[in-house]
Parts: C-alpha cells; structure tokens; sequence
DNA sequence: GCAAAGCTTGCAAAGGATTGCAGTGTGCGA
DNA sequence: TCGCACACTGCAATCCTTTGCAAGCTTTGC
C-alpha cells in the first residue's frame, strides 16, 4: 500500500495524504481525518526509502563494533542505540569481529546505506576510505580506539592510565615478575594498555622482560594461548594483566587448565570489568571502563555534527581500579 | 558523486555507467574500464537506497531480539548476521529490551525500512500488526520465543525437554524442595521451562508448592530478587532451577549475599550456557541450548522463504545437559 | 460589492539508479 | 554491394515520497 494508492482512494492527491501526515497543519481538519482513518484501515506503511531518497538523509546512524559478543561493545551499542532513537534516529549495527577486511566492507555498506553518520571502534581498516569520506564530509566518530583519523572526533578512555593503574596495584602488593598479555600493538588500545603498564614498571624499578609480554588479539582463544605460554615459562610470572575482558577469559581458562590457584599461585588483574568478575572463585581485580558513558559520549558527538559543529573534540573517559580478590603478594618463588 | 556525474564526466548515460558496474558483459570492455577508473578515481558509492528503490528490494533482513547484551542473542545475532552476509544480505538489528512497545517500534521502523523480512524473538508485541503484514507477504520468523502467530516459521529449542532435563537431575541427586524461577508466562520460553520442570516433578512424585514457583522478567534484576525471595522463605529450598543465564547471574548474587555456598547450601542449575559458567567457583551446571544453530536455521529459513517456499516450517533443537559442579545431594534440612 | 488575504488542495518536478526498448554503427555473409 | 545480425549505447519511464508553486475557493474588511 502506497501513498497514491491511498490517495486514490479517498480522491485526493499525493500531496494532500502526504502533507496529512507529516504537517497536519497544513490540510483540513476533516481532510487530515479522512486520511488518518485510511492510513489505518489499509495498513499503509509510510517507504522510508522513498523518503529517504527525496529528502537525501536516512535519519540513520551506523555503528561498527570490533566484536559485537563482546560485553562490552553490546553495553556501548546498547547505550549508542538509546540516545539515538530518543533523538528519532535508528541504528545499523555491523560486527567487523577484529577483521580489518570486514570492517571495511561494513563501512561500505553503511556507506551505501546513505548512513548520516558512522561511531566505530577501528579494527585496523586502512585510512584512504576514510579520509575521503570524511572530506566529503560524512561524519565518523572514532569509539574505544583510535582509527588513526587526524581530525576526528573520538571518545576513547585512558588505557595509560588504567594500565598504570593495573601495573601500580600489582606492584604494591610486592611483585616483581608481571607479566601482560595485550592487544594488537597497531590498536590504540592495544598499544596504550601496554604503554601504561610498562611505564608503571618502569617507574617502580621493576624490570618487565620481553618473554613477559605477550601481544594477542583481544580474543578469548588469544588470551588463552597467551597465558599457557607465560605459565609454562621456566620462570613464570607471579602476576598477571590481561588487557581486555575477552583475553581474560581466556587467560582463565589457561590457569584452570595448569590447575593453578587465583590468587594463590597467581595473581589476576584485567581491563575491562564484566558482569561474572565477582562470580569467579576469587572475585576479579580489574580495571573498569565507562562503557555506557563511552556509547553516550560517542553519540552525543555525532549529533553536534549533525548540527553543525566542526571543531573536533577528543574526549578521553576515565577507568578506574576496582580491586577484588584476584591480586595478593606473591608467593616466594622458591615456594613453587 | 552520483552515477549521473560519472556519466557526464566520461560522456555516457547513466545507463551505460550503471550496466559497466552491474552487468558489465552488456558494455563493451573499453567503456567498461573507463568506467570502473572514474568510479575509482571520483570515489563513487552507490546510493543504496535509490537502487531499493528502483528494485523494490533491500537485501536486508531485520533481526529484533530481546535483550542485545544477553551473550545468548549476542551470539544468535552474529550466527544470523553471518549467513546473511555469506548471501549477499545485510542485517539491521534492534533490541527490544524485553519491552513489547520498544519490540512493535522495532518492527515498524523495520517495515518502514523495506527490508525484506524480519527474524525475532518475541517479547510479547500485539499480533495485530504481524499478522497483517504476514498475509500482505512480509517474511517473519520465530527465533527462540514463540510470537504467537498461527502459521509462521519459527526455530526454537525444547524448553520443556530441557527443563524437565535440568529437573530430573536434582531429582536424581535426591532433592524434594525445589524452587523455580521462571520468565513472564505470556512468553514461550517462560512458560515452557515451568511446564517441563513441573513435568519432571511431578512424574517423579515431587511436589512443587506454588512458593516454590517464581516467575520472572528474564533480566537479571529479577532473577536477583525472585532468589532472594526464595532463600528467605522459612523452608527455603535446597536446589534451585532458572529459567535463563541473565536471572542465573542475578541469583548467584543473591546466593552470595545470603552468604551461601554452593553446592553445599543450595543446589543451582539454569538454563543456557555462559562462557563464564566455568569459571566461577562451582563451575554451573546448565542446559545448553545451541544458540549459534538457532541463529543459522533461522537465517536458513528466511532465504528459503524468499527463494519461494511457502510451507510453514518449525524447527525444534534440542538443548543439552552439562553437568558441572553446582548441584549435589541436599544437605539434611535439619542441618541448617 | 469587491479586493485582498487566508486556507486547502493539486500539479509536477525532483531525488539516484535500473531497465525495456529503440537506435546507431560495425562486420560479416551471400 | 546489400542486408542482416550483433554489439553497444542512449532515451525515458519508473520506483514512492516530498515540496515549491500556483490555482481555487472562502472569508474578511472596507
């Protein structure tokens, strides 16, 4: 059912059934009801594609996350998907799952889709599309990572920050062979989490080894690889940083697997808090994310471009520390 | 950049420009390259929505689930998402947050959107709008819940098999005082997981007081609650059995606030897997259900609509029993 | 009683791509 | 040499809605 169908029916134009719903004040009281009734008798469907098409904006909002199974990522497209719809904007979600290729195909889509704008957590994709795009003037808004973009808007939080704050809490509690499992080191966050950690060390005197620093791929699989490989060291650490929930996980299930006691035997600390932190045997340490105040931020930004701002806004979003039970001092090595 | 531009650039029609991208053995091969250079150089995108437009289709599928941060649909969304891309198709998803208004938004904005059908999970919108839209030819498909419609295709698990499954096994153990806590009874799942749990019960002879029975909203907050209703009763039970992994969360909470071990002070198995049921201090027992299937056959079932079938189909998987460590034999009452 | 103003409504173009049909030009066979 | 087939390209309609402009009618004011 169409406009014109509708409109043949009641012997009116297009124009009249069209202009009865979207500026009411423009047609007779008696004509706009006429017409409300047939919309709803028919069951007409106003074609957003075609309105689209005239009035040359989706009124649609397109998000890119690196892995939409990842909690984190659901909480901030969730946040994102709220704070659009309140400001009559509809989301297209797509899931680049930490694949460079996909993201750009996704990209592409939303591009096609004649999206207003895209929020995405870059997974690497190469910059040329992006540029060019951005010069036409299409709106991206970096979210968590850093694309790489010069002038961007981007809400990202301090990964030095709080994996200094991870590395700082490991030191206290007096120990010396720490060893991290991070993201890609072309990933903003992969590269900060790291960057943090290391100047934490480093500042405390405290030497982080090579072989204690293991580069993963911020999935569960990687962090578990990762961790048997630190675990089964001659020397293994006495404490651990995972740099995101997923790769704790997996650096979970390594410690299980080599049957070794949280904190006891090792200590756990991660970015990224979730849900089942404080479930586990001994309650995770971990340091949290705004994830919700990230997905917001993010789609705040992108409607003050659409409203014309051109400055370029960089908002960074603190984490914090929330210690729970995975961390304690250490055992003497030669207790093992 | 439109295809009208390209066209005068090189001094074709549009015509040809569009036959060089989408039929290009109709153009001859010069033409065809010059085109496929100035696409190239002038950076053109195709505008999707005008070609929808034209063709009268999106290649788009609606997904709505109830709940994006629940990993269960995380997890049926990106099955979904995945075979359709593998088709060419792409996915626009909304989350109804367990709310029937924000679910009929979803589905209008979907309708208005043109996309070729829709995949959900009900959370119990008004059948009203689905069933005009079905006989008009609009392709939806049932996934996890019922919605209530008569001749739909829909993709399920056996709740009443797998409840009764998680049933028995406290049974088994020899537990007599079992509590439940369940979702909305409107909602397929909610009130299949109580009838096959109170199946199993009652074949085995076991009483199921009404106190004992909690129902639920899915989300973790009630599940919290509900559990704490229930741990507080004068006789409270000694095995405990959710209805899914969002209320499970919410009533390990509520066991850990009580200060409860389990499985010694109470027994607890739920329905679905978690990645983190493992981990936690008595990994959990669950009925899995094969959420990745679920979202693979719906995809399956949608393009096989589309490709013309017109028999309804219901496919019912099955879920499964993983025992882990959280339920034991019951500690005498008396030893409370 | 007439002009001006105001209220409704319709006409028709526009938005970008697709596609059936027709037109042009070339090459080949007879 | 002529005609036909074939390869390529262009014209123009179409998808559905929105919207500037103009026309028709009513009302108001003088």
């Amino acid at each position: 059912m169409t406009l014109g169908e509708i409109a043949q029916k009641l012997n009116l134009s297009t124009a009249t059934v069209s202009r009865a719903l979207s500026r009411p004040d423009l047609v007779a009281e008696e004509t706009r009801e006429r017409v409300l009734t047939a919309v709803k008798a028919y069951g007409y469907t106003p074609n957003a594609i075609a309105r689209s098409l005239k009035q040359g904006s989706t009124n649609t909002l397109g998000v890119i996350v690196s892995d939409i199974q990842n909690p984190f990522y659901a909480t901030v497209v969730r946040a994102i998907e709220q704070f659009a719809s309140q400001h009559g904007y509809s989301c297209i979600v797509c899931n680049a799952d930490e694949d460079p290729q996909k993201e750009e195909q996704a990209f592409g889509l939303l591009s096609e889709l004649q999206v207003s704008g895209v929020i995405h957590a870059s997974t690497g994709m190469s910059l040329d599309v992006l540029e060019r795009r951005q010069r036409e003037g299409f709106i991206i808004i970096d979210i968590d990572r850093y694309s790489g973009l010069k002038n961007v808007d981007a809400v990202t939080v301090d990964n030095v920050l709080g994996a200094s704050l991870a590395g700082q809490h490991l030191l206290e509690l007096g120990h010396k062979q720490i060893a991290v499992i991070t993201g890609p080191l072309h990933l903003s966050t992969g590269f900060e989490r790291l960057k943090g950690f290391e100047n934490a060390l480093e500042q405390a005197g405290v030497d982080l080894p090579s072989r204690y620093i293991q580069v993963g791929t911020f999935r569960e699989s990687s962090g578990y690889e990762a961790a048997l490989a630190l675990l089964d060291l001659r020397e293994p650490p006495t404490a651990l940083f995972t740099a995101n929930n997923e790769m704790m996980a997996g650096a979970l299930a390594a410690i299980r697997e080599r049957e070794l006691k949280i904190p006891d035997d090792i200590s756990l600390i991660s970015f990224d808090d979730v849900r089942w932190a404080r479930y586990i045997e001994s309650p995770l340490t971990v340091v949290a994310q705004p994830a919700e105040d990230l997905g917001v931020t993010a789609a705040r930004l992108f409607f003050e471009r659409l409203q014309g701002r051109s400055e370029v806004v960089r908002e960074v979003l603190l984490p914090h520390l929330i210690v729970r039970d995975s961390c304690t001092e250490p055992r003497l090595a030669t207790a093992r």
